[in-house]
DNA sequence: CAGTGGTCTAGACCACAGC
DNA sequence: CTGTGGTCTAGACCACTGT
């Protein structure tokens, strides 16, 4: 029954990968197999498609990977529950997101200060030890307005060669998003009543309302950097597009 | 001369994949291959590790699904430029995200209703005919205060069965995520001065920063719902922690 | 205990990008 | 044209789990 959807000029021959996930994906996304359905076995999906056990187990495995099922040995695999639902924000650097919207992009460096972690960061960041940070405070510019305010710690120990960087023609998170392989990051995002030194950067009224991004990045055990990033009020909006799988 | 590192009480087994895998992730990570190095080739990697080609593969093509290499026929497998960071939002029923703080949950439905969409919101959402809505407001409380105000429009055409729920008992976003499969979502994120009955709803201060979410969800080319949260200011935040891989 | 998934092999053919 | 990755096969053994 369930044949291939064959309409629509299928000018690019997919692979039989391809085309046994699709089918699958199918048959969950519609309904079809509801939650909790155990779909054939590998057995018999390899007689169903013709083919060889790896290659529907290697579908089944990218099934599992992405949540779309569960597998069990001895019992089989099952449709899982609808997934809790995971949006992917792509935080590319400031200066791509601003090309992103045809604007053209120009950044100022504020600040740039090298001293110690203060007892209050080390809290913060869940640093055991005092380390070396350089500070970075910028202001990234589209088309003249502000666009965001950019308020960077680099670990200095971790990142020692940061401190020779010329952070007045590369804005730095550009720099270290091509210098510094990371592990693990975190982000928190909130709103936030702009106040103090911040509106006056970014030419706000005191009190408009920021979305305010805050990045934390690791290299395994060693914290490398945090970053602060204030978007001027209902100017700016992240936006993240994705599907399931 | 890259010996497997067998030392370290490996009490858990791992298997070939696995073991490979990590190994390759460690040279990329230390920065030991630096961006644009050529890994070894699949037979060579073959050797070094004393198995099959099958096996190699299947690890680098994950390290190209992960985006840690970039492979190119006839050239050869090489360490990609520090991807763009992507943050993986879990965002899982508001229900769930009150319970993870450790607060009791409550919801007062607020308004439903069910009318045809209104040629602005047709525009909005991009949608060629008129379509049946279920509109609904709720708000969701943590321990009595107020967390969060949603707003929702359910595609009745899609989804019928939601005339029929009983938003009353079970929060909207709840019932739609274990009834209703999708395919499509995209989620747009800002801060906003509050304002209007919005603000009287979360007890807060007209002009007060509010993080608001909205998400538009399609199973296929058919929208199912689009739903506008609203959560007070500086009281809450997205977090999202994640890895490349 | 039986049956499932998890893993791995030693081949094979093909498409395609570099040389 | 050559060599690489991309895909696929027809087996195999093992670990785990549900009965």
């Amino acid at each position: 029954m369930n044949e291939v959807r064959d309409d629509e000029g299928a000018d690019k021959p997919l692979t039989l990968h391809q085309r046994i996930l699709s089918d699958l994906e199918n048959h969950i996304v519609s309904g079809e197999w509801p939650p909790g359905h155990r779909i054939p076995f590998e057995t018999e999906l390899t007689e169903q498609y013709g083919c060889s056990r790896m290659t529907v187990n290697k579908v089944l495995t990218q099934l599992a990977a992405a949540g779309l099922i569960e597998r069990r040995r001895k019992a089989g695999s099952f449709v899982m529950q609808p997934r809790s639902e995971a949006a992917v924000l792509a935080i590319n650097g400031i200066e791509a997101e601003v090309a992103a919207l045809g604007l053209s992009y120009r950044f100022d460096l504020l600040k740039r200060r090298e001293r110690m972690s203060t007892p209050a960061e080390r809290r913060r960041l869940g640093l055991d030890d005092a380390v070396p940070f350089l500070a970075l405070t910028c202001c990234h510019f589209a088309d003249a307005s502000p666009f965001c305010l950019e308020e960077r710690l680099i670990n200095l120990d971790a990142v020692p060669q940061a401190g020779k960087a010329d952070f007045e023609r590369e804005p730095p998170g550009t720099w270290l998003l091509q210098h510094v392989p990371w592990t693990v990051a975190e982000h928190h995002i909130k709103a936030m009543n702009v106040r103090g030194e911040a509106a006056n950067l970014l030419q706000l009224d005191f009190g408009t309302a920021c979305l305010v991004v805050e990045r934390q990045t690791w290299r395994g055990e060693q914290m490398v950097t945090t970053v602060r990033f204030t978007y001027p009020g209902e100017r700016h909006q992240l936006v993240a597009r994705f599907s399931p799988s």
